[in-house]
DNA sequence: CAGGTGTTAATGATCGTTCATTAACTTCGA
DNA sequence: TCGAAGTTAATGAACGATCATTAACACCTG
């Protein structure tokens, strides 16, 4: 009955401590305390502690790609709005655990054997290309001059990415203040970098 | 005899696995083998393995700030130059490791004791004040519009961190291509974002 | 001989995981 | 409707592995 909410639940603790502490900090016995059971509880749910991983940087990338997915070929919307809605999407679910200051992710993908590793990646990949196309369609309208779409989407990605360790909200910096520089930033970033 | 020698053998050994694998991924064992010795040993060098981590993460910031120190108040050199100076000299430094993948700044500080990480955070901080002090020159002199230090600098510093996951050489893009991709990229990121 | 360098072995702690067992609750057939 | 059977959730204890660290002892060189 409440099985799915106990495993639901469950989950909800890993992801906090593991964001919170990392992942390899992160004891079985901790999530069970957080609980309020005992570890070998743990594995009526999930088999292995990597389970809890696997689903939490799954539900993660999910989250940031599902939102974006449409814009991988939208030729009517203009490309500024795509790329702000990028931006916002994913520095809003990045930021959503505020409290967190471990870069979960970095650290987390080399706990997954191969296979699952891959699947991450290649949801990781599948966001990497959407900005990219975004950049070609404004290559394409004039908007930007031509330059290297690899490079000029991993430099949005890590300031979206690093955000995560510095930002505090009630410092005078909203989200949607953060949203709107780190827009401008790459729009004029990409309007004047003239660069393979 | 080999004193002096064998320590800082051991700490390079140690550096290179730390960034490799991570801090605690790396077990004295694994550094004792990487020397040729057993782990025990490395106690006659270094009292405990944080001493090893904390010497590489101030042995890094050192190497990040000193080339930079003289920039913190410069009015000499134009502030388009001094951030040139501060993108190019930080960035070989982390690329100078190519092939690691690990962010070991972000995990190992909390691993480190209050002090010891508070003498890494200050020069960190010191490094942020840097760039902000850079900037302010640019907005001083009008190249910039008025915009908030802080943010920018994080911006830029961010784009620099990062390129240690995804950068590897022999892909078309050179060392030097990268930085004068970001430094036209934060040059016209920061003429063009008007905010606070 | 003295001291820096090495070895072997052990310590105590923590980790992920497994196991047998139990209690509570649901299901279902006679 | 009653009670056997099954399922789910929880428990305490233990296993084997690995970790950083230390102690006791040998070696070699000056």
């Amino acid at each position: 009955m409440a099985g799915k909410n106990t495993k639901q639940k469950m989950l909800n603790l890993a992801r906090k401590l593991f964001w919170e502490k990392g992942y390899n900090a992160t004891s079985m016995r901790d999530i069970a305390q957080a609980y309020g059971c005992k570890p070998a509880n743990i594995y009526n749910f999930f088999s292995q502690k990597e389970d809890l991983l696997y689903e939490v940087l799954l539900e993660e990338m999910e989250q940031i790609i599902t939102p974006i997915a449409h814009l991988e070929k939208d030729a009517q919307t203009h490309p500024v709005e795509q790329l702000r809605s990028v931006i916002e999407s994913h520095l809003r679910i990045t930021l959503s655990y505020r409290r967190s200051a471990k870069l979960l992710f970095d650290v987390g993908l080399d706990q997954l054997p191969r296979q699952r590793r891959q699947t991450i990646v290649a949801m990781r990949d599948r966001y990497d290309q959407i900005i990219r196309n975004i950049i070609q369609r404004g290559m394409d309208l004039g908007l930007f001059p031509e330059l290297n779409k690899k490079l000029a989407g991993f430099m949005i990605a890590s300031m979206i990415t690093r955000s995560r360790l510095w930002y505090h909200p009630n410092k005078g910096v909203s989200i949607s203040d953060l949203i709107e520089f780190i827009v401008n930033f790459s729009l004029y970033g990409l309007a004047g970098t003239k660069q393979a």
